[in-house]
DNA sequence: ATCTATTATCTCGATGATCGAGACTTTCGA
DNA sequence: TCGAAAGTCTCGATCATCGAGATAATAGAT
């Protein structure tokens, strides 16, 4: 019991590291939390092998159109960004990431996933496979709690 | 190798999912993203048996001491909140949680971390040790990343 | 005891991120 | 061809954050 609280514990206290991790790329670019958040949704969505329109991106980071507008106009600004009209529907804007950023990138996070797998030597297969089954389970149930839509008692807001 | 690559990608889906699950739980209650950190960060101040200062809540937050007294602000104008000034330090003000904002904390996140010690219900001891390790390994690494200046190729800003 | 430096918080004005409402353009279906 | 829907953008308003500086309390030196 206490054991699997400790665990739930461990997992939070990851996100929190983590989001450490993004806050300073965001300080050494001078960009803002959400500014991270897009580019790396972006990146996902590269490596995926979709291109994110910037709707697509206001899904992913929650924002409205015009703050996704605003986000974009800042990025692009920078050089981190490019719009690109979308030649088959031409009301979408695609987004794509300079070679620039994708560098600053993969520096900051490839640098931080690489020695996370370095440091993942030490395991054996087995231990990996079980590490992975235990994640692949853990994101499930969080994923069914952050999309569940109580609504039961949702008040009116 | 790409064994350890997909691991270190399902750590970083955990926490884009543990991230909306905060999100949702600020929609709900008309918070922002700040101040659910924050109330989640005095929640875990309370857990470890210390009551958090407004200097504290900024240091864990990352805010200046001017957003702190807004951030404070808001959170006690809803009465999640109360202000204290501490008894031994007067300058000090201390930061209380309201029950019914530590009632609706427990209910959202407790109920997740219900939900997760269940789903490691199947899990047999030996497994959730390694599990254990593992995560506090990789968190020690992005820790340290987190924390770590490099200013070695600080281009200067 | 008093003075000074330091610590902790707060106030104020400025900047900028986000939003709602609505405009504009393009696509789709009748 | 026309109207509805989809995707993005513009504009004005609101609020979160910040830097600079004010205020109050503590700690240290004399």
């Amino acid at each position: 019991m206490r054991a699997r609280q400790e665990l739930a514990l461990l997992l939070r206290r990851l996100t929190v590291e983590l989001d450490a991790v993004g806050q300073r790329f965001a300080q050494r670019h001078g960009l803002n939390r959400t500014d991270v958040r897009a580019l790396v949704a972006i990146m996902d969505a590269a490596r995926r092998g979709e291109a994110l329109t910037a709707g697509r991106l206001g899904e992913a980071v929650e924002l409205r159109s015009a703050s996704v507008t605003a986000l974009v106009d800042r990025l692009e600004r920078v050089g981190h960004l490019r719009r690109a009209r979308d030649a088959e529907d031409r009301r979408r804007v695609v987004l794509e990431m300079s070679e620039s950023a994708m560098a600053a990138g993969a520096e900051h996070f490839g640098g931080l996933a690489r020695d996370l797998t370095a440091a993942m030597e030490g395991y054996p297969p087995e231990e990996l496979a079980v590490v992975r089954r235990f994640l692949l389970e853990m994101t499930g149930v969080i994923e069914r709690h952050a999309r569940t839509d109580p609504a039961a008692d949702d008040g009116g807001r």
